[in-house]
DNA sequence: CTCACTGCAAATGCTTTGCACTATA
DNA sequence: TATAGTGCAAAGCATTTGCAGTGAG
């Protein structure tokens, strides 16, 4: 874990004393296990993560959790990504988008967003306050290109 | 039904026609709802359309059918709009987005693209050919920042 | 006449909820 | 101690699938 994500475990952790949660071990486990990885992850993604310690939590606090911290903002839900089930990704981590490849299905972090900054302008006039977003890229790898 | 929309249901119908399919009187009425309709639609809005003439159909051949439409190229699934299930769009539709409410979860078109088209070429050099964007953007609406 | 398509019913998979017990604050 | 949080089991939805009957080509 690096210093710097080091410094959003306690964040979160700080954010939900001050809105009144109570920490538990697997509710910090859990904010843990977001941090230590990279992508999003689902639900079930998260709970296999967490059985290697906590042989028995419940998917059901898994998703309990989600909620508290996706309510208190720390968690953003992502529905894309393929078709999978929803998956969730920490704030924190620095904005990007994902191409997910038609054919075999796996997906690539693409690292700029080709976004025109001047959307959030156009919204404004259009009644919207523009909160974040999401953009789902489709195509076709190199791999699945040559074959 | 406009006269471009009238186009677009045969090319559909001779499109399926192409591929093997056969006609059936509850995948026409499938593919003329979704043009009726001028905004995505999901399996179940579909089928209560259906069911005001085919009082019989299931929701199953809903399903079935537009999983067919969907791999002919013919429909485009979005798993975007707020946070419930799977909806339906025409590729015929003009390109477009649509941006949600975090509030209330009402849904407004875009009529606009905000996605650089140098994306293409960078995507390219990642060793992707773009097939297809989808943009989710998620706001406040004029109503829910006032109150 | 053949086989794709349909309706039915049951199954699946993800997510949510009621309840009694546990443990944080 | 009070009550938020937990595990368990069961319920809810959206979606999928097996099967036998029906109808398009």
């Amino acid at each position: 874990m690096t210093l710097n994500s080091a410094i959003n475990a306690v964040t979160v952790v700080s954010r939900l004393k001050d809105k009144g949660y109570r920490i538990t071990a697997q509710r910090q486990a859990l904010v843990e296990k977001l941090i230590e990885s990279d992508k999003a992850l689902s639900a079930s993604e998260i709970w296999e993560k967490l059985k290697v310690q906590y042989k028995e939590i419940s998917l059901d606090t898994v998703y309990r959790n989600l909620h508290v911290l996706v309510d208190l903002g720390a968690l953003i839900p992502i529905n894309a990504m393929g078709k999978d089930s929803v998956r969730y990704e920490l704030v924190f981590t620095s904005h990007h988008h994902h191409i997910v490849c038609v054919k075999c299905g796996k997906s690539q972090c693409i690292d700029f967003c080709p976004v025109d900054p001047q959307l959030i302008i156009t919204l404004k006039k259009h009644g919207y306050e523009l909160v974040r977003h999401n953009l789902e890229l489709f195509g076709v790898c190199r791999q699945c290109n040559a074959s």
